[in-house]
DNA sequence: TGGCGTAAGTATATGACGTACGCTTACCTC
DNA sequence: GAGGTAAGCGTACGTCATATACTTACGCCA
């Protein structure tokens, strides 16, 4: 019953993404999103309880917007494809990624990327304690990387220069959890 | 000549860092760091170009707060105890650091810090370039993991945890960077 | 002694922002 | 159609950063 919705949550998300991409953060307010939308910035209220809720939307939204890695690939497959992925996202939408460390990250999105990473940990060999350990360094620095990434922090470096940095990134992930490594994460 | 001056740019910031300190990032406006020095918001603008500068400012403070290391320590120490230097800080101001991983840190202070942490680098052996890519990624990692922590993104996990967390990533660096290490950030 | 220049702080105003409250609109079900 | 109800709107308020112009309080020079 009621009136027919002329916008919905999800609607109202992809446009603030939008804005954030194009604008910046800053860019993005109420009155911003509602206008691209062709409504008032009140309308929003029906869809997000605050502007907050609105942000954490858009770092939830973030996190949907790569596939779980095939379940069928090894495991150090796995935790690069995501690490890239995570990546990537940072590049597309530089803007809202700093969110994801300044932000809790227990949304159902949140907890799947980091089940995933956990599975593969522990298909690594990992026992549970030392899993979630792995996983929370490798997140924080893969989060990290992305974050100062998308910020600029490396702003003055070439292409080549970041995606070399990264890869040794994942080489030192990789080394740290793989069960040859010599001075491994695992004792 | 000219009225003597109540307030100044160090005093600016330094009630800047309290009011961030005790209530929050959100809390910092013009009016509450003006009013915790008994002037007007206005005034603030004779001692910061504007409410960015001053949050510049701000990060430049959280990075005066620790000392280069001595000097004559080896290099691995000297990485360590500016690790947990930066992390230290984090933990003293968790309101404010995220900042440092948002903004470019191409001020003085972020520059001695770096120039610190390539220098023990080099003595560790390492060339311009592979010391400059070790700079850049180790201080991610640990710029994120300060980051992390002080946004309550391990938040339910105990101190221990944390402190047990922040060693292994200590020694992850470590080992990356030693001759000694195997699989090394080296070649 | 007294005025002048000048830098510090104030007063006031503006426009953007988040959001509370109450109203209107447009659909659904009887 | 009449009523219920959810969606969107209009209006209003308080807070924010900041521009502009004013006032205050000092050192200096006559």
């Amino acid at each position: 019953m009621g009136r027919p919705a002329q916008i919905s949550r999800p609607a109202v998300l992809a446009a603030a993404l939008e804005v954030a991409d194009e604008h910046g953060l800053d860019a993005v307010t109420m009155q911003a999103v509602a206008a691209r939308l062709g409504v008032t910035a009140m309308a929003l209220y029906r869809h997000v309880r605050s502007k907050d809720d609105l942000l954490d939307g858009l770092v939830e939204a973030l996190l949907t917007e790569f596939p779980p890695p095939d379940p069928g690939l090894p495991w150090r497959e796995r935790l690069a494809l995501t690490a890239t992925a995570v990546r990537a996202s940072a590049g597309r939408h530089p803007a809202v990624f700093p969110l994801l460390l300044r932000r809790p990250a227990e949304t159902d999105q949140a907890r799947r990327v980091r089940d995933g990473v956990l599975a593969a940990l522990r298909e690594a060999g990992l026992d549970d304690e030392r899993a979630a350990r792995a996983e929370r360094l490798i997140s924080t620095a893969v989060l990290g990387y992305a974050a100062s990434e998308a910020a600029g922090r490396f702003g003055h470096h070439a292409r080549e220069v970041r995606d070399a940095d990264f890869e040794i990134l994942l080489d030192v992930i990789g080394a740290c959890v793989d069960p040859g490594g010599s001075r491994s994460c695992r004792e």
